[in-house]
DNA sequence: TTATAACTATGTTTTACAGCACAAAAATAA
DNA sequence: TTATTTTTGTGCTGTAAAACATAGTTATAA
C-alpha cells in the first residue's frame, strides 16, 4: 500500500461522495490539483463579478453566499456546511460570479480548477450527473425561498430562518441550542428585513417562551410554534 | 432518405440543440416516446405535489412556472418560450413538484418520459453537459431573482418585469409593443404586488410618458428610463 | 488600562404598500 | 340582444415594516 499525501487522504474521506466517482487514473490528476485554504471569520472568499475559476468545498467552518442589493444592503442566498461544494454554478454558465461568498466563522476550504472539473465532467457520467443533482437540489431550494422571502411576514421569515438553521447545522449536545451563532445582522440579512427587526422580533419571540436568547446562542424552545408561525403569520 | 414522421422532424428541426446531442440509435428510442400535447389559455399542464414525469419542450405558446403562496397569493417564478425544456427539475431531485406551471396562452408542449431522459443522460455526457447549463442558468436567474423581489421598490419591481417580458418575448414590428399580452393579475404576480398596485404603477409609467397602454397591450416608449427605475428607485 | 469601534436593544416617526370598497369597462355566456 | 362574470381603474384607510434616533453593551485595539 502506497503512502497517501494528506491532500488526497482528505478527497478521500471528507470528499468521498465525489471522490468515488472518479477513476483511479481522474484521481491521481485531482489530487495533484486540490488545493487547501483557509480563511479567517468575516474574509471574503470570492466577490461578485470575479471570474468563476475555482470548484470549492467547504472542509471546516460555515460559509454565507450573498448578493449586495439597493441601498447597500445584502441578501443571504444560501448557507454552507461542511462537506458541500459551492462557486461552480456561474463558470457553468460562463458568466462572472452573480454572489459573493465569505466565511460565517473561519473556515477551511478545498479547491480544483474548474477547467479540470469540466474535462472529467465530460469524460465521467457519474460525476455530471452529481452536479445535475446538486444544482436541481439548489434551484428547487432557491425557487421555493423566492415565496418565502416574498410573501410570509416578519415573524414567518425569521421563524422559517431559525428552522433553517437548525436543520442545516443542527444544534449542541443538549438538542436546543443553535450550532451556529449569528450575528443579528447576518439573521436579517438572511430573513430579509432590517436588523432592528431582527432583533425586536428576536425579543418577541422569547417573551413568547418560543426561543431563549443569550447573545448569539439562541435555544429553540418550542420548535412546533416555530413552525407554525412559519407556516402562517 | 427515408420519410420522417411528423414527431421526428419536430424533434429535428425544433429541438435541435437537444436532438443534436443523441447517437443514432437514441434518436430513434426518444422519436418512438416523444408525445405532443395542446394546451388552451390557462390551463394548467402540471400541479405543485404532481410526480415529475415527463420532459417538456415548449413547441408553441407562451408558459409561466409559478408558486402559490400564502392567503392565495400566486409567485411566477419563471416564464417559458419556445423553444425552451421546463418540468425536469423536480424529478433529478427525486421530489415531487414544488412549482406548477400553466399555459399564458394556448400552447404546444413535447414531451419525454424523464426515465428515458436519465437513462440516455447516464449514457450521453454531451446530454448531461445539457442539463447541467440549463440548471445553472436557471439557479444563477432565480439567485438573482431573490433579491430584485425583495429589495426594489414597486416601480423598480414593475419596470423589471416589463425589461424581462421584452428581453424573454420580444416585441412586435413596431419594435416597441411587448409580444405579450398578460392580464394585470399575473403582470402582478410576475412583479411580487398586487393587482391593484401593478395597475396603478403602470398608470404612472404612462403619464411618465414611459409606455403606452392599450388594453393588454404595452409599448416600452423610453427603455433607458425603465431601466434606471429599475436599477435604482 | 482606556479608547474606539462594532454590535445589540428599544422607542418614535414615517411611508410604502396591502386591503377594501366601488365603479366602469370588457369579455363571456345565455 | 341582455345578463353575468371577469378584468381594469381609483380613491380611501390601515398597518407592517423601514428609517431614524439614542443609548447600553460587548468586542477590539491602542
Amino acid at each position: 500500500m502506497v503512502k497517501k499525501s494528506t491532500l488526497e487522504s482528505i478527497l478521500q474521506e471528507e470528499m468521498s461522495d465525489f471522490w468515488a466517482l472518479l477513476e483511479n487514473e481522474e484521481k491521481r490528476v485531482i489530487a495533484e490539483n486540490f488545493k487547501i485554504q483557509n480563511f479567517k471569520k468575516n474574509e471574503i472568499i470570492y466577490s461578485e463579478g470575479e471570474e468563476p475559476l475555482q470548484l470549492m468545498c467547504l472542509l471546516k467552518g460555515k460559509v454565507k453566499i450573498y448578493k449586495d442589493g439597493v441601498g447597500g444592503r445584502s441578501q443571504i442566498i444560501r448557507l454552507i456546511r461542511p462537506v458541500q461544494y459551492f462557486g461552480y454554478r456561474a463558470y457553468f454558465s460562463r458568466e462572472p460570479y452573480v454572489t459573493a461568498a465569505a466565511a460565517i466563522e473561519s473556515a477551511t476550504v478545498g479547491s480544483l480548477p474548474m477547467s479540470l472539473v469540466e474535462e472529467h465532467i465530460r469524460k465521467n457520467n457519474g460525476l455530471a450527473w452529481f452536479f445535475i443533482k446538486e444544482l436541481s437540489n439548489d434551484l428547487g431550494i432557491s425557487d421555493a425561498r423566492t415565496v418565502n422571502l416574498t410573501q410570509k411576514h416578519i415573524r414567518g421569515r425569521l421563524a422559517e430562518s431559525l428552522l433553517v438553521l437548525k436543520e442545516n447545522y443542527g444544534v449542541e449536545e443538549d438538542g436546543l441550542t443553535l450550532n451556529i451563532y449569528m450575528a443579528r445582522e447576518d439573521l436579517a440579512n438572511l430573513s430579509n428585513m432590517t436588523t432592528s427587526n431582527a432583533i425586536r422580533t428576536l425579543s418577541s419571540f422569547t417573551n413568547e417562551k418560543i426561543i431563549t436568547v443569550d447573545g448569539r446562542r439562541i435555544q429553540i424552545i418550542d420548535e412546533e410554534r416555530l413552525r407554525k408561525i412559519s407556516k402562517f403569520g
